[in-house]
RNA sequence: CGGGGUGUGGCGCAGCCAGGUAGCGCAUCUGCUUUGGGAGCAGAGGGUCGCCGGUUCAAAUCCGGCCACCCCGACCA
């Protein structure tokens, strides 16, 4: 992509509404802009970034055994009559009404939803277990949404429902998701700490939440040091084994958010204790028959029996996700992306556009790395240094190449890593090499 | 929902107290010069001063109502 085409409005100035980090760099960046309150439009960078989380989520859904599926977001109220919900949500319930006067809502979840498509299609244990997900926009009025994405009213989200036709199944499944979401986290370059968690609106016996460490981060969080040693993607998870041995060892570890954390009654010592702050990420919930027996969703058993099939809710804020990486890796100057969820890999700064072999040798490397399949956003303006400079280390590509008549004289351009190190003089080879090998 | 605050060109702000018809920096456009870390000079464009009503010869400014947005707290992916 040449930056003289993209649509990228960043901004000079913090924005005087954006108070903390993420909200500010995103606006900066140029990644979003308010609609209204705790509503976002995703402007270009913003999207590419949104799709990149978006699929890592999807590969660990489907490597767990999960079906994508897309279900509506407008829903009708009676479904949730049924589950008794439509009464105890409150206010947070965006509620319309159609042109028959019939009472909808835009599902803010979609238990009902998925109940109801099961419950109409499955009759049989022998089809079981089954687990949907899907990723698409929700709406939660909140009393005060803030904090740009991080918090908003609409976001994007990935929600999914499993159905058992026993507990043990259940907790199998349930198990999974525990595994997966630990898996999808550290992927795109975050500590994540699930922790025991109350189950709030959705209801149930069983849930964690997952806690993301960031020092900006909206809630203080108190954990084992070894949480900080741990690596998920280390272990080798076959979905088909039994996870439980897995799932203990790690909620073996101490953690708890504030509002649970007791330091007189804390079991780890004071210097093996971790203080930090963190942003919740995703939340998983074993619910059983809450929604099955209410809405009648039910199976026929080995025995013959009909039973009420057993369920679990599980769901990541895809768009929070954006903001909670952005709390986790900036810097002064601007974001510092996983090179995973990076909108570009590269950004190829030309630092005399409008001299002829300045622009030879960038429009070369450019087609280069292009064809290779890497993406890059070519900084081709009519634009002094100093301005693609900034703009690079504010948008956080994790690998700038600056191309100028200085280092052409000698057949080099600069490789520089935004996570950090001194730019390195290498041949154009080089540099390729570099970006297409890794 | 309780408490606090703010609405003035795209962004950041001044002007309001002591009413007289809107200004600064950045950004944008044009020209010239410049060109390896957010350039210089000259010129230009762009504003129903959140909205409605009131007071007044005259309202960004005073009064009343409303709306929007932000922050702190209680709740949430």
């Amino acid at each position: 992509m040449r930056r003289s085409r993209y649509f990228l409005p960043t901004l000079r100035e913090n924005p005087a509404e954006a108070q903390i980090v993420s909200h500010r760099l995103m606006l900066r960046a140029g990644m979003i802009r308010q609609s209204s309150a705790g509503i976002y439009s995703w402007l270009p960078l913003g999207h590419r970034v949104l799709r990149k989380i978006e699929q890592v989520v999807r590969e660990e859904m489907d490597a767990a055994g999960c079906q994508e599926v897309l279900m509506p977001a407008i829903q009708p109220a009676e479904l949730w009559e049924e589950s008794g919900r439509y009464h105890d949500y409150g206010k947070e319930m965006l509620r319309i009404t159609d042109r028959h006067e019939r009472p909808m809502l835009f599902g803010p979840t979609h238990e009902e939803v998925v109940t109801d498509i099961f419950r109409n299609s499955v009759r049989s244990y022998r089809d079981l277990p089954q687990n949907l997900y899907q990723i698409q926009w929700k709406f939660r009025d909140e009393l005060r949404p803030r904090f740009g994405i991080m918090r908003g009213r609409e976001f994007y989200m990935k929600d999914n429902y499993s159905f058992d036709i026993d507990h043990a199944g259940a907790v199998r499944s349930y198990n999974k998701m525990f595994v997966a979401y630990l898996r999808t986290f550290a992927r795109l370059g975050l500590t994540s700490i699930p922790m025991q968690a109350e189950s709030g609106a959705i209801g149930g016996d069983y849930s964690h939440e997952f806690i993301v460490l960031a020092d900006t981060g909206e809630s203080a969080v108190y954990c084992d040091r070894a949480w900080l040693d741990t690596d998920p993607l280390a272990m080798g998870i076959d979905y088909e084994a039994d996870l439980q041995p897995i799932v203990d060892e790690w909620t073996r570890l101490y953690a708890a958010t504030d509002d649970k954390h007791d330091p007189a009654a804390c079991p780890v010592p004071e210097d093996g204790l971790y203080q930090g702050r963190g942003i919740e990420v995703g939340h998983i919930f074993y619910f059983g028959t809450k929604y099955s027996k209410a809405m009648g969703a039910k199976v026929t058993d080995p025995d013959g029996a009909e039973v009420p099939v057993e369920m679990g809710s599980y769901g990541i804020g895809v768009s929070r996700l954006a903001g909670a990486i952005i709390e986790a890796s900036h810097d002064e100057a601007g974001i510092i992306w996983p090179e995973i969820a990076a909108p570009f890999k590269v950004g190829l700064i030309n630092l005399r556009a409008g001299d002829a072999a300045c622009d030879e040798a960038c429009e070369a490397l450019y087609s280069r790395l292009v064809e290779a399949g890497v993406e890059v956003l070519y900084d081709d303006r009519d634009e002094r240094a100093g301005v693609k400079f900034a703009e690079m280390e504010l948008i956080g590509l994790p690998w700038q190449v600056a191309v100028g008549p200085r280092g052409l004289k000698v057949g080099t351009a600069e490789l520089k890593a935004r996570a950090g190190g001194e730019a390195e003089a290498l041949s154009f080879e080089s540099v390729s090499a570099r970006l297409i090998g890794g």
